[in-house]
DNA sequence: AGCCAAATCTTTAAGTGTAATCATGATTTA
DNA sequence: TAAATCATGATTACACTTAAAGATTTGGCT
C-alpha cells in the first residue's frame, strides 16, 4: 500500500501538494503536478478507499441481502445489480440470507454501522412467515435507505421493485384459455410467499372471470420442490384430462414437462405447460419450456438505479414502486408461438 | 451514525474512556463502564466498520470473483463462500467476471487498493484463453493474497482449491467399463478451459487403460450450451449404438437425459449418463441424473479458510494445493446404485 | 491531623489516509 | 517598500484505538 506520504517523502514536498497535484489542482505549479503524476505511475499509487469513505461520509458500496442463490431468477437479479452497481461506480457486498430470519437480520446488522450506503434485498421465506420486519424498520429509522425487490412488504415504506405477479398469471392462465384448454392446474412450491398469493390470485380471478370456463382453480401445494414430479404423476391420475399446467416457481416447470412426457403426454398438442423461469433454464427441457420471463436482470438493475437515485438525488422524495415488465415467452411447450 | 464522540459528550468524559469502557478495561471504574454501556445501548452504538479498518489496515473483506453466477457449481462456491466467510467474521465483496478479461481485470483493479484483504477467484473463460495473468501477478507483487479455485493456473503461486478433474472423469469411464458399456461418448461444452482439458484427459486415459474396452475416444466439442440437444440427436445417428454418455458441465447431462428419452433409448438400461452438476439440479430430469459432484460449497469454504489463515497466519508459509473430493452418485440414469 | 506514596481513574496525544480550508513564505511587480 | 501573485505547507476533520501522561482518590504512617 503506497500512500501520499510516501509519494511526499520521495519528492521532498508536501502531503497536501501531492494531493492537490493529483487533482490539477490550479494551486500547483506545472511542474511540480507533472513530477507528482509520474511518480504517482511509477509507484502505482491508489489512492485508499477506506480513507476517503471515511472522510466522505459514503463507502460507494451497496448491501445486498439475496435468499437464494441457487434460485436462477436471484442470480439473475444479482448479476444485473453487480453490472449496474458498477457502471455507477459502487462495489456491492452480497449476503445470502438461505431463506433464514436469523441471517437476515444478522446481515443486516453487520453492515447497518456505516459499512454499506444503502441495501437492496428480497426478504427470507422465514422473515415472511413470521412477518417480522423490525431489522427493515430499524434501518429506515436510521435514514439508511432500501430497495426492496420481488418479496416486498407493504409495512415498509421503501423504493420497491416488482413485477406485476397478479397479471402474470392471469395472463398465462388467458392464453391456455385462449388455446382452448379447459383443465388447467396450478402448481406451487412457493408457500405462503407474497409473490406465490398473488400468482395464486391471478390464476384464480382468470379462471373466474372467462366466459370460455367454468373451471374450479385445482392448486397443487408443493413443499419440498423436490417432490414435484410424483405430485404431477398423481394429478394426472386424478384429472386425466388436464390440459394446462401452470408452475409458478423457476423450476417446476421443467420437472412437468419431463414428467407428462413419460406419461405420455403430447406436448403441446395434449397439454401447454407454462413455468416461471429465465432463457438460461428453459432449454433444458424438451420441447423447449414456455415461460413467465421476469427479466431478473433487469430489475436488479432497477433497483441499484432506484437506491443511487436514492443516495445522490433528493433524498426526500416520496418512495416508489417500479413494475418491470414481465413478458411471456412461447417456446416449445405452449400452442401459440409469438 | 452514533460515534464515540456523541457517548462522550452525553456522558461528559473523553472518548478514549469511552472506548475504553465498551471494551471492558481495568483502567476504568466498574461504575463508568455501566454508566457508558448503557448509553450507548440506548443510543445503539455500533463501532465504525470504516475507521477501525483504517486503524488496524485489514478491512475483514474478501474480495470475490466468480465468471457466472448462473452456473450452478459457481453458484454453489459462492454460497459456500459467503457462509464460511462470514463464520469467520469477514464479509465478501463479489464481482461476476461474466468470463469477460477486461471485468476481472477492471475488479481486482478496483479492490487492490485496501479494499479487500485478499482474494478468491475463478478465472474467466476469456483470461485462460489469452493466458494474460499479469493482474494476478501484480497482486502477489503486492503482497495481496489469493486463492484460486476450480480454474486455476500453474503459472500464478498461491494457494489453489481444486477437484481432481482427471480423475473425475477417469474413475466416471471406469464406472461406465464395469457397467459393460462399450461406446461411451464425451461431450464437451467447455471449450479449452484447463478443467475441460483435464476431464477430457481423464477420458482418454480410461479409455486407453482399460483392457475390457479398446474403443477409442469419441468427443463432441460443443460451443454453445443450447446446441447440445442438437448434436446428441446428430450423434445418436451416426453412434447409435452409443451406450454411455459423459457430460463435463453442469447442464448438458441434464439434456441428454431428456433428448435421448425422446429418441427411446431406455435409461439406463441401453445407455448410461453422468454430468457434472449438483443435488439441487439433477433432480430436474427423469430419470434423476447421475452425477459427478463437485460439492462447491465445501470448495467455497476451503478456499476461505486457506485465505483467512493467510492472513492471520504464518503469512510466509509455501503455497498449497487443497484438493476436495468429488464424489460419483448414482442416481437413475446409471446401473450401478450405491 | 498531616503528608506522601500508591492505586485508581481519566485525559491527552499520536496514528491510520485523504482532502479542503486556511495560512505561510517567497518571489515578482508596481 | 508595499502589494500582489504564486507555490507550498500546516491544520483539521472523518471515527477509532492505545500508550503514556495527568489527575484524583485512597490508604498507611508518623
Amino acid at each position: 500500500m503506497i500512500t501520499l506520504k510516501d509519494l511526499a517523502n520521495t519528492l521532498g514536498v508536501s502531503v497536501s501538494t501531492v494531493s492537490k497535484a493529483l487533482k490539477d489542482s490550479p494551486e500547483i505549479s506545472q511542474d511540480t503536478i507533472k513530477r507528482v503524476k509520474e511518480i504517482a505511475k511509477e509507484l502505482n499509487y491508489r489512492p485508499n478507499t477506506l480513507a476517503l469513505s471515511l472522510k466522505n461520509r459514503q463507502t460507494k458500496t451497496l448491501g445486498v441481502i439475496i435468499p437464494d442463490i441457487l434460485n436462477p431468477f436471484f442470480a439473475n437479479t444479482l448479476y444485473g445489480i453487480e453490472q449496474q452497481a458498477n457502471k455507477l461506480g459502487y462495489n456491492i457486498i452480497t449476503c445470502i440470507s438461505n431463506e433464514s430470519f436469523t441471517k437476515e437480520n444478522d446481515s443486516i446488522n453487520l453492515l447497518s454501522n456505516g459499512s454499506v450506503d444503502g441495501f437492496i434485498l428480497s426478504i427470507s421465506q422465514e422473515t415472511q412467515a413470521k412477518d417480522d420486519l423490525n431489522h427493515l424498520k430499524d434501518l429506515l429509522r436510521q435514514d439508511v435507505p432500501i430497495v426492496m425487490f420481488d418479496r416486498t412488504s407493504q409495512s415498509i415504506e421503501c423504493d420497491k421493485v416488482v413485477i406485476d405477479d397478479f397479471m402474470s398469471t392471469f395472463n398465462a392462465v388467458n392464453m391456455f384459455i385462449e388455446e382452448g384448454r379447459k383443465k388447467i392446474i396450478l402448481i406451487n412450491t412457493l408457500g405462503d410467499l407474497s409473490v406465490a398469493k398473488l400468482r395464486v390470485l391471478g390464476y384464480k380471478t382468470a379462471l373466474e372471470k372467462s366466459s370460455n370456463t367454468n373451471q374450479e382453480p385445482i392448486i397443487i401445494n408443493v413443499d419440498n420442490a423436490k417432490d414435484v414430479r410424483g405430485y404431477i404423476k398423481n394429478m394426472c391420475e386424478v384429472h386425466p384430462d388436464v390440459d394446462g399446467v401452470l408452475c409458478i416457481d423457476n423450476k417446476s416447470g421443467l420437472v412437468a414437462v419431463s414428467a407428462l412426457n413419460r406419461l405420455n403426454y403430447n406436448i403441446p398438442k395434449d397439454v401447454s405447460i407454462v413455468g416461471f423461469s429465465s432463457e438460461e433454464f428453459s432449454y433444458l427441457s424438451d420441447p423447449v419450456l414456455s415461460t413467465v420471463t421476469q427479466h431478473g436482470e433487469e430489475i436488479g438493475a432497477v433497483a441499484v438505479d432506484m437506491l443511487v437515485d436514492r443516495l445522490t438525488g433528493n433524498k426526500k422524495k416520496p418512495v416508489s414502486t417500479t413494475t418491470v415488465d414481465f413478458t411471456i415467452d412461447h417456446r416449445g411447450t405452449t400452442l401459440k408461438k409469438s
